[in-house]
Order: structure tokens, then sequence, then C-alpha cells
DNA sequence: TTTCATT
């Protein structure tokens, strides 16, 4: 099924929609608000259901670290700029890496954060794992220390009996080592399996033996063998997919009337040049005009659109302003004002987002919502500092 | 039929 935020980032690109799915956004996100993030992943972390109890491998062993995390699932455009700014309101950073593909640059959707204090990296777990950014849900676990043992240990299995759970799929194969994930493939529309799935080793050794004693299988009770083999590595796909993008015809890339394309083209580089905004626009293109003549444009503040947040309750924190914010788009960076002796929230904060339309429709949307017992007021960021 | 991109 396709879910919440993936219709809301569909009606974000498609503005004809205008604002209407924002009820959407907000029950997408009371739902996650009162539960709190959740996101029960099979993880590389201590919690694995998985182990093979006679593996003499015992998982969390004391080697393991315990400041250093890995992040998956993330944004493709989140930075590693902002990967650390949403995991430093946690607490101090040692070091942050976001994984990108060697050739082209782009981000791989995963990175480590490596905090100083044990007990932050616990937080951030409990804190950001399933925290749902734009239209992924990010899933937060301890780190398995680096190896080459642990490369290449993904497996792309096939032929899977219909009615076979993601737990059956898991048992099947755990005899063969520690799973690090496991996933079954389902129809969009029925949600019935495809009879496909991936399972990833904690080491490369442990898929090799799966493949040699699953391959060509029947599985118990199944009719039919399932076929298992080592799944093609997705930053190829990437590198492939942008080859063949460099030999589309270019205004293949821009659906849309072409004089429309122009125009916003034109209006683009004018305020690049004079703000260095680089995203897409259209309400605030007319604006942007204005804003030549030396009118202020509300909430830009050159490197994203900044956005005031009023009436944050005093223990407040910066958690709840990514779990708000998050969904809507491309969040940057987010500040609660504490006071400085009593470092409770001054009941505001501020959130800058890259994208102005994202950064509307997230004021819209969550301009007066209720937040325990306080209704917030969102707005751009006024400049208030050349009041009369 | 290759995922919500695990060094």
């Amino acid at each position: 099924t396709v879910s919440f935020m993936q219709k809301i980032n569909a009606a974000i690109l498609n503005k004809r929609k205008g604002f209407h799915l924002c009820h959407q956004v907000i029950a997408a996100m009371e739902t996650q608000l009162s539960n709190g993030p959740t996101c029960n992943n099979t993880s590389n972390g201590p919690s694995t259901i998985s182990n093979n109890c006679s593996s003499p491998v015992e998982s969390g062993s004391i080697e393991d670290s315990k400041t250093n995390l890995i992040v998956n699932y993330l944004p493709q455009n989140m930075t590693q700029e902002e990967l650390k700014s949403l995991f430093g309101s946690i607490g101090e950073i040692e070091s942050c890496k976001l994984v990108r593909d060697k050739i082209t640059g782009q981000s791989l959707g995963y990175g480590f954060v490596n905090y100083v204090d044990p007990k932050d990296a616990e937080k951030a777990i409990n804190t950001l794992n399933g925290l749902r950014l734009q239209t992924k849900t990010i899933k937060v676990s301890y780190a398995r220390p680096s190896s080459a043992s642990i490369r290449d240990a993904n497996l792309y299995v096939s032929g899977l009996p219909k009615t076979m759970t993601q737990k059956e799929l898991e048992q099947l194969f755990s005899q063969y080592g520690r799973i690090i994930t496991s996933r079954i493939l389902v129809d969009q529309v029925t949600g019935v399996s495809r009879g496909v799935g991936f399972i990833r080793f904690d080491r490369r050794v442990e898929a090799e033996e799966a493949i040699k004693g699953l391959n060509c299988q029947k599985p118990p009770g199944a009719t039919e063998p399932i076929t298992v083999k080592f799944a093609n590595n997705p930053s190829q796909k990437t590198s492939q997919a942008l080859l063949s993008q460099l030999y589309q015809s270019p205004n293949r890339r821009y659906p849309g009337p072409l004089a429309q394309q122009a125009q916003r083209f034109r209006l683009d580089n004018l305020l690049n040049m004079a703000y260095g905004v680089k995203s897409r626009f259209s309400p605030m293109a007319i604006d942007g005009v204005t804003s030549l003549a030396g009118i202020n444009i509300p909430g830009h503040a050159g490197t994203g659109w900044c956005i005031f947040v009023y009436n944050l309750a005093p223990d407040a924190d910066e958690s709840i302003l990514w779990q708000m914010f998050g969904p809507f788009g491309a969040v940057t960076n987010v500040k609660v004002i504490r006071d400085f002796n009593t470092n409770k929230c001054k009941g505001f904060g501020f959130v800058t987002m890259t994208n102005y339309d994202e950064a509307a429709v997230a004021i819209a949307s969550l301009n007066g919502y209720r937040l325990g017992d306080r209704v917030l007021q969102v707005s751009f960021k006024t400049n208030k500092t050349h009041k009369a």
C-alpha cells in the first residue's frame, strides 16, 4: 500500500492539487507523535531475534562499539551536515559519515554516527529509530565493526510459497547464520506476497552456505524449489540510471508547457544570482521578483527557509521539531531556544527547510496544530530587526 | 518480478 507520506510528496510535487491532502499529513503525524518512532525491523544490534542458538559467535560481543551507530533508509537528498544536525540534537558527536557512491557522489541512503557518550547513542536509537523523514522511515541501530567479511552478504530469494511469512523466511535461513535484515516483497495493491524476498546475513560466508544449502531446495511443505543467489548491488543500478539519463533527450526531463518552464528557469536564475536560491519555485517566484527591488523574502535565510515555531512547551526538544517537520520535506536544521540558566525551552524554536514548497505545506499544516495542551503558531520567520 | 541503498 502507498504510505501517507508518498501521497503527500506526490501532492507537493503536483502543485495543481494544492493543500487538500494536509489532513492526511496530520493524521500520519498524529500516529507518529502519539506512538513515538517505532521500527521493528530486524536489527543489527543486540536485539535481533534471528541469532542461531548454536552459533559460536555471540551477538553484541564486548568488542562491539556502544557509541557507533548505523543509520539506514535516509532520504536521497539528505546531506552529511543534515545527518549531523539531526543526530547532534541528541548529544555530542565524535564523527559522522554519510556514505556516498564513489563515482557519482550520490548518497547511498545510509551513514554512520559515532557519539562521544554511549548513553547518547542509546538515546538516539530510542528517539530517532523509526523517525519519518520525507518518504522514508529511518532505521537507527548499533553499527557492526567494519570488516570485509560483512560485505556482499545480501541474498535474493525467489520462488517462495506465497503463504510464507517473513518470520518463516527467517526461520528457514537462520540455520546458516545471523540475519541482519529480511524482507518479503508484496503486491502494492493486494498486499499479497510476490514470492520474492531478501536476506542479509552478518557475514558473507554465511550467505554462501545458505546458497549451497537452500538454492533449488523445497522449503518444508512447499511444492516448488526456491532460488537463492546474491542480490544485485543497488549502487550499480544508480550508476546505470544516471548514465542512461545522460543519453536522454534533454526536453524529456522537463514535462509541462515549455513557456512555463522557460519562465521559471529565468526566475530561478535571477533568484540564484541574488540569493543563492537553487530549488524549484512556484508561488514565491512572484515574491522573488519583488524581492529584487529590495523587499524582504519572509523566512529566507540564504541556506533555506527559516520557520518560526511558537508556543512550545518548556520541556520541548529538537526531536519533536524533527518529528513534526521531517515528514514534509528536506529539513536542514532545527533549534529549540532555551533559557541560559534553566535550560528550559523559552516557548519557541526554528526549523530550516530547503524547499519553499515543502516549507509552505508544513506551515499550512502545522500552524494551529495542538501539541499536548498547546496550540502552535507556525510561520515563516519574519525579519524584525528593522522595525521602526 | 532485485527492496526501505548495512562500510
